[in-house]
DNA sequence: GCCGTTTTCGGCCCGACTGTTTTCAGTCG
């Protein structure tokens, strides 16, 4: 059966090729809709298409359901072979060019039959594109870089490293004198992979900033500039847009260039049908072009089209609209709503730290309390416990929660799923511990029908809590394996299994569409680190983007539970699985605020565009994000942006490097 | 192809840049 992805990818080669072969531009529109509506779809869209739910998704018309009915039983559909037979299948690589669209490509293959980079390349060197209008020496030896450029470019790269990059880019801007930096596009969304980058600046004069951005050591070539912004092709291959916009359109221009493009599409759209106009320089009528807003606030891009403000991690054109307009919009689970980590490592197996530092830094991120949960012994290069280091290792950790006395410390296990699917102790050893993950590390190649067993058959023990990193892909390096999520999300719900958002930066697994499947299908999720350091216990926004961009609410994660809420999800499993469930252990914890550092708040605001960050203030931003307790620090972040929340977050991703 | 405060036809976001023109088409985000 065609999966979503196998689906859209039809939708997507019907619209390109029907692209080149000069469709109708509104009808590759559509088709472009089509695919991605249907690669972000929550279920099975052969379910969604039995159920009728297919047809009433927005985007999703007749000719649609037809399409995607012969695509189910046949894979494939007589007009993508129609269109297959007309075109030569290069064409598709050439219109990724940049600076190629569809109807050059199609004057290329019309007139010279080139169809493929070696022949455009070719072409272009024997001075046979001079031929053709509008290809002057300029033009031919754009597109010459641009295959060179296509040759070597790199893929895309892990948010993390993004947001690195990019937090390099704002400082010197910020430094050059803008207002206002922040990241647009992709980056702003939290999407896990990132292609090109988008800087957007404030200021009141852009020819300065635009000035010291194509000047910035990253850039190679000055693709094009103007007035307010500019594109550049970074050293590493990456394209880096830049815009400024004066501080009164801020609002507009966070909105215009944070996508994605559909969403901001849709809006414009809904704009129109209101009499209105929207752009980057804010609200206008369409009667009479009188300005309604200039748009200093992003908020009033939404007020203007009568919605609530959507959150960017939301704007992916995935029926965030329809809510906003029905008022059913999510309320998104926060980083203060995390009252524990459940997914730790130490240096008992390949962490790098104590038991000991792991809880102290737990302690000060204000959780009441933490899952240690060291590798099983089949994982030998992570120098995984056998059960007797495990017995003694769990004796420590009960020593430990005693004598530290501030936090629960949860005796945990991430224990590896075999191949067979059997777990890496025995019963009685898991039986035994408070919180237990389960996690595929080793023999990824299976097939997906055996996969999909292996998984399934670990939940069904009774003994696993929690399904770790459920998809096993690593960002940039691994593809997920092969797996039946909706299978293994049905088996977790049967089973009172949760799965994992993992925020390890280099994982985000479950990603934003897994989450929001969890959700559909009423699955508990966890949001855990995964830490193997004391400062990896603060990489939670990784994670809770993904759960963020699945519309997860507070209530739809486990560790936003109290700790008697965590042991009784867990007691209440063995016991329907007839296994002994251990006396919770009650041990009195008093919990301590975080500390947060006096400062006199005059000049705050200063402070916070100041960079390095000093390190109390520093430290009062992660406060102010673990508590949402500090009225002036948060009147000084709104005063920075719309979200001070927000704010703080990308303050603090800008101060640390990836590892922080 | 999809959609509806323009509702079964006739529209479909918007602005800016490039390279080539001398008023604009194509492309991009």
């Amino acid at each position: 059966m065609p999966s979503n992805q196998d689906v859209a990818a039809v939708f997507t080669e019907m619209a390109e090729l029907l692209a080149l072969r000069g469709g109708d531009r509104h009808r590759v529109r559509a088709f472009q809709n089509v695919a991605r509506v249907i690669s972000y779809l929550p279920d099975g869209v052969e379910r969604m298409l039995r159920y009728g739910t297919l047809a009433r998704t927005p985007g999703v018309g007749d000719g649609t359901v037809s399409r995607v009915k012969e695509i189910l039983r046949r894979g494939t559909c007589t007009d993508l072979e129609r269109l297959r037979a007309a075109l030569p299948p290069g064409l598709r690589e050439l219109v990724k060019l940049k600076g190629l669209g569809p109807t050059t490509v199609r004057l290329l293959y019309k007139r010279y039959r080139i169809s493929t980079l070696e022949e455009l390349e070719h072409a272009a060197r024997s001075g046979l594109l001079a031929r053709l209008p509008r290809f002057g020496v300029d033009r031919i030896h754009n597109v010459l870089r641009e295959i060179e450029v296509y040759k070597r470019r790199r893929g895309k790269v892990p948010l993390i490293e993004a947001r690195t990059l990019a937090g390099r880019l704002a400082e010197e801007l910020r430094d050059a004198g803008a207002l206002e930096v922040t990241f647009g596009g992709s980056v702003r969304r939290w999407k896990p992979m990132i292609g090109d980058l988008d800087i957007l600046a404030a200021g009141d004069d852009a020819r300065p900033l635009v000035e010291r951005f194509v000047a910035i050591g990253d850039v190679e070539t000055v693709l094009s500039r103007g007035d307010e912004g500019a594109s550049v092709r970074l050293a590493d291959g990456r394209q880096a847009d830049f815009w400024v916009f004066p501080l009164e359109s801020w609002g507009a221009g966070l909105h215009a260039f944070s996508g994605c493009k559909e969403h901001v599409v849709a809006i414009r759209r809904r704009a129109g049908r209101m009499g209105l106009h929207v752009s980057e320089h804010g609200v206008a009528s369409r009667a009479d072009g009188r300005r309604i807003t200039t748009g200093r606030y992003e908020e009033e891009i939404f007020t203007a089209v009568g919605l609530p403000f959507i959150t960017p991690e939301l704007r992916q054109f995935t029926g965030e609209i329809e809510a906003a307009e029905e008022g059913r919009l999510p309320v998104l689970v926060t980083a203060e709503d995390l009252k524990g980590d459940l997914h730790m490592h130490t240096r008992e197996s390949d962490g790098q730290a104590s038991a000991a530092e792991m809880v102290r830094a737990a302690a000060e991120l204000g959780y009441e309390y933490v899952a240690i949960t060291d590798h099983s012994a089949s994982l030998g290069v992570a120098n995984g416990l056998d059960e007797r280091r495990l017995a003694a290792h769990v004796r420590a950790l009960r020593r430990l929660e005693q004598d530290f006395g501030r936090l629960h410390v949860l005796a945990g296990s991430e224990v590896d799923i075999l191949p067979d699917g059997s777990l890496d102790y025995d019963r009685e050893t898991l039986a035994g511990l408070d919180w237990v993950v389960a996690s595929v590390h080793e023999n990824l190649g299976m097939d997906r029908d055996a996969m999909t067993e292996r998984v399934v058959r670990a939940l069904e023990s009774g003994l696993v809590d929690c399904l770790g990193h459920p998809t096993g892909r690593v960002l940039g390096r691994r593809e997920p394996y092969a797996l039946d999520l909706d299978r293994v999300l049905e088996v977790a719900r049967r089973t009172g299994v949760a799965v994992e958002a993992s925020c390890d930066p280099y994982r985000m697994d479950l990603d934003g569409l897994g989450c929001r499947q969890a959700r559909e299908m009423g699955v508990p999720v966890v949001i855990s680190t995964d830490a193997h350091s004391p400062v990896h216990l603060r990489r939670r926004e990784y994670g809770l983007s993904s759960a963020r961009r699945g519309w997860l609410e507070k209530r739809h994660v486990l560790n936003t539970q109290g700790v008697e809420a965590i042991r009784e999800h867990r007691a209440a499993r063995l016991r329907r699985h007839g296994l002994a469930v251990q006396v919770a252990r009650t041990v009195k914890v008093e919990r301590t605020a975080p500390a947060v550092r006096p400062a006199g708040d005059e000049g705050l605001v200063a402070a916070l565009r100041k960079s390095p960050l000093e390190g109390a203030l520093a430290g009062r931003l992660r406060s102010f994000l673990e508590t949402g307790d500090d009225p002036g620090l948060e009147a000084a972040l709104g005063e920075l942006g719309a979200n001070p929340v927000q704010q703080a977050f990308n303050l603090l991703m800008t101060e640390r490097g990836p590892d922080a």
